[in-house]
RNA sequence: GGAGGAGUGGCCGAGUGGUCUAAGGCAGCGGUUUUGAAAACCGCCGUAUCGCAAGGUACCGGGAGUUCGAAUCUCUCCUCCUCCGCCA
């Protein structure tokens, strides 16, 4: 969402927004109708002005003169009547209109239609070269004993697995590594709900567009988050904060819900899409400054460059292009981890700025010095995902026998375990 | 799940149908006074929206209704509190 004076000033701009970000929408059907809706309050504030002068002549007029101001007033209120359920139904047109408006990248996002679109900034870590043919993670996972894939697809369905033994170790040790991590760089951890109302999805941009991405309660009428950004940005919905508490930086644990509505068929083997998974992610308030937020965003981005660094695994950054960032995000900045079995890089994590959206849409306010309101913006990166991250993490580490020697950083958080061995 | 109670501005709190701008207090801001501070006194002190402005409109947890007129009456939902039941 932006502000509706900026976009009536800078139609072509909000317009250029919608298109290199493949959305749809008319900015001047948006402007028609914001006109409209305007003349309309205007018509309607003036009757209701007259409605107020009324009520209170009333009380004050002889008897003599008081059955004709009350008639008056009911032809006022009849007309009223008439007005607003049309008033209604033009506001609830502009409400929606507006949830569809894209914030607008920022100048150094590349204008692009798709993934091919998007600028590789650098590569970190050299890839291993094998001396054997690396196995893919399903063929290390079913060996390690790691996950049982069958029992849940018959009871779960498609895209679902249990993290068994030491895998379950496993994703405890490196959700629990990144936290201590995160923690240890000023971040608060939280462990938010992840059922959550539908104003949470609305105010932080994944409705009305995602909704068939959520899964949904309906008899209470309640949504599964898929992240737990979600519930750290609603956390200050509606709030007026303090500008001293800002920057808030939270990392938050969740298990995150993805229908992956529209990805069937793809990826449906082993780990990387699922249905269900478990992801540190790290949220920002901060004021709403260009400088500011970039600085926010690359230390978002060197947290998560840190972790897989310690994980030792390679990756490669780069910067999502106008059509491969979401309506809210201003700039997005991909992290994709090597992935031997694929033979190629695979997002692991994923680093958005997203302006004053979310906290437009959110009602989340500052007072700045001055004693005015502001919108703060919003930030927001993968810490790590899992059981994704275990995709790269086994197939870097693999040994010829199956077996994967664990990072350093991750032995103490495995009980002293070094090497994950196959099943005799 | 059942029964009861409560939600008013940054905070406390008055207000159960009509003095148009919701009393009062606290906190905050500006000023007078003072060597300085405190105290005292005076003034300012919610948000959104329409308008060039003057000014208007909306908001007393959310929504709907009754009425010429609703913070106040009715319905409904939400949140919190108390008790009962169930429960990791």
């Amino acid at each position: 969402m932006l502000d509706i004076a900026f976009i009536r000033q800078n139609p072509d701009l909000v317009q250029a927004a919608v298109t290199n970000k493949r959305q749809e929408l008319s900015v001047s059907d948006l402007l028609a109708v914001d006109k409209e809706r305007r003349e309309g309050i205007a018509s309607i504030d003036a009757k209701r002005a007259r409605k107020n002068q009324l009520a209170a002549l009333v009380p004050k007029a002889s008897k003599e003169e008081r059955p004709a101001l009350i008639e008056e007033a009911k032809a006022v209120r009849t007309e009223l009547e008439a007005l607003e359920p049309k008033m209604t139904e033009l506001q609830k047109r502009f409400d929606d209109m507006m949830l569809r408006v894209p914030s607008l990248p920022r100048p150094e996002v590349p204008i692009g239609k798709g993934e091919e679109d998007n600028v590789e900034l650098r590569k970190v870590g050299t890839p291993r070269t094998f001396s054997f043919t690396p196995k893919d993670h399903v063929d290390l996972v079913t060996g390690l004993g790691l996950a049982n894939w069958d029992g849940p697809r018959k009871f779960a369905g498609g895209r679902s697995y249990a993290l068994t033994g030491m895998g379950a170790i496993l994703e405890m040790a490196v959700t629990r590594l990144a936290i201590d991590m995160l923690v240890e760089r000023g971040l608060t951890p939280v462990i938010p709900p992840v059922i959550v109302r539908e104003r949470a999805l609305v105010g932080t941009g994944f409705f009305p567009l995602g909704r068939e991405e959520a899964y949904a309660i309906p008899a209470d009428d309640l949504y599964l988050v898929g992240t737990s950004e979600v519930a750290l940005v609603s956390l200050h919905a509606d709030d007026i904060l303090d500008p001293a508490s800002l920057p808030i930086r939270y990392c938050g644990m969740s298990p995150c819900f993805r229908r992956e509505a529209g990805a069937s068929g793809k990826d449906t083997k082993g780990l990387y899409r699922v249905h269900q998974f478990t992801k540190v992610e790290q949220v920002v308030f901060c004021v709403p400054d260009e400088e500011v937020a970039e600085k926010e965003h690359y230390t978002l981005l060197g947290n998560a460059e840190a972790i897989l660094a310690k994980l030792e695994i390679p990756y490669r950054v780069a910067i999502a292009c106008t059509g491969e960032i979401g309506l809210g995000q201003t700039r997005k900045h991909e992290v994709e981890s090597w992935m031997p079995g694929r033979n190629a890089y695979a997002e692991t994590h994923s680093c958005s700025t997203l302006g004053d959206f979310q906290a437009r849409r959110s009602n989340i306010r500052f007072r700045k010095e001055d004693g005015t309101l502001a919108f703060p913006f919003t930030l927001n990166n993968t810490a790590i995902a899992s059981p994704r991250i275990l995709i790269p993490l086994l197939e870097n580490h693999q040994n010829e026998d199956g077996s994967v020697t664990l990072p350093k950083a991750l032995v103490p958080y495995m009980n002293g375990v070094e090497v994950l061995r196959p099943k005799a």
